[in-house]
DNA sequence: CTTACTATGTGGACAGCGTCAATATAACGG
DNA sequence: CCGTTATATTGACGCTGTCCACATAGTAAG
């Protein structure tokens, strides 16, 4: 049994220096240079200096490395939602800058979020890599978890105690951060770059009245 | 000049009997067959039955002939919309239905939808094909104007009735519909086929609460 | 009808891609 | 020190999108 992916960066590694953290990071280097996550594993290869099949003793194929790409990316816009919302007492405000932050983050790093919420990683058998499901389970989990301090405070409506109707309102939430970010990324609906904190935050205002107190 | 674009099927066409219907046929065929829209190029021309470069004939290059099974799409998509609400009075109950019927197309043609909505025909240089952008603003004005009439008929609270507040409040609708199926068809919520419309239904009436009459 | 022209379709070529197989090299364990 | 294992390289294969030169078919003008 290999122990490769167990733990990743920390042994000193042998040849290279810990070659997987290297690609991972010219990956990441050129999502955010080209703004494009169509990028050639080849060509991440050249990057981190090596030939063109060394990734394959990291990663089983181009969507084993996209996928940790992928990974980082939603470590990093879990903790820049924690961070924007962390001070926040009120749960509406937090609830709204939360969608604020996500929205943004999106904008700022298309490729990435493209990458993290797009089609790229799904195939027909395992569906979305165990790993990336995981890590985006989170940005969920911590939407629903300030619709549940607002409902327990009597911010938001009672009903949202319910687990069952607690679970349909986040994933409301949820579905209208990622359709707005989306929508703007992907040159849909033409939100001006300097416009999008205002919207994102007019949008989040109308379902946030949608869970209010009645 | 030429004005190979400006009447695709219309000429009976000379050598195969307008070629340029039956790659989009072709394509069509393989987006819903295989639920991938990265087919090859070359894939649609061999089943159209010609040599890899008859395509070059009737579109510039694969993002084009992509563009036009966008659109495609786009048109059955504004169809089924309208279809679906023509009939419906009360603007609340059309908007649901206008998002569940949404919803519905996007899991039924997850393929179909992702190249439709995705970034598969966004270029750098000019973003996403004019026709594609113009196709895809039918959806929202769809939306707005069932949000418009709901406004006009004091079901929705009539801030809607001034365009600014209207254009915000269908932009969300259109987020929150786009955003949802794109979480289901992804694999990123994990929303049983046999409960998609039930879903669908009850986070629509969630943002439907926040456009109400306060 | 014949000739020129344009539209359309074919075949060959090229570089780049993801991936597999065989090989080389470096580090570790005995 | 040696063998084993992990790591990296080189070469190859089939596929891709696209460019080029050429072939064919239909139209238009003489």
């Amino acid at each position: 049994m290999s122990t490769k992916h167990a733990k990743p960066a920390d042994p000193p590694a042998y040849h290279h220096g810990d070659l997987r953290s290297a690609l991972i990071e010219s990956a990441l280097a050129l999502v955010t240079e080209e703004q494009d996550w169509t990028f050639s594993l080849r060509g991440v290869a050249r990057r981190a200096g090596v030939s063109h099949n060394a990734p394959y003793n990291h990663f089983a194929d181009k969507r084993d490395l996209l996928a940790a790409v992928a990974v980082v990316g939603f470590a990093a816009l879990g903790q820049r939602i924690r961070e924007a919302t962390s001070g926040i007492v009120n749960a509406r405000t937090a609830l709204v800058k939360a969608g604020v932050v996500y929205v943004t983050f999106g904008v700022e790093n298309p490729a990435h979020y493209r990458l993290m919420f797009g089609s790229a990683l799904v195939t027909a058998q395992e569906g979305r890599p165990k790993a990336v499901v995981e890590a985006g389970a989170q940005s969920r989990a911590i939407m629903a978890e300030i619709i549940r301090r607002g409902a327990a405070a009597g911010v938001f409506d009672a009903a949202f105690r319910r687990d069952e109707d607690l679970s349909v309102a986040a994933l409301t939430a949820w579905s209208t951060v990622h359709g707005l970010t989306s929508l703007i990324i992907d040159g849909i609906a033409d939100v001006p770059r300097s416009e999008v904190e205002a919207i994102a935050k007019r949008v989040a205002n109308v379902w946030c009245d949608g869970l209010m107190r009645r």
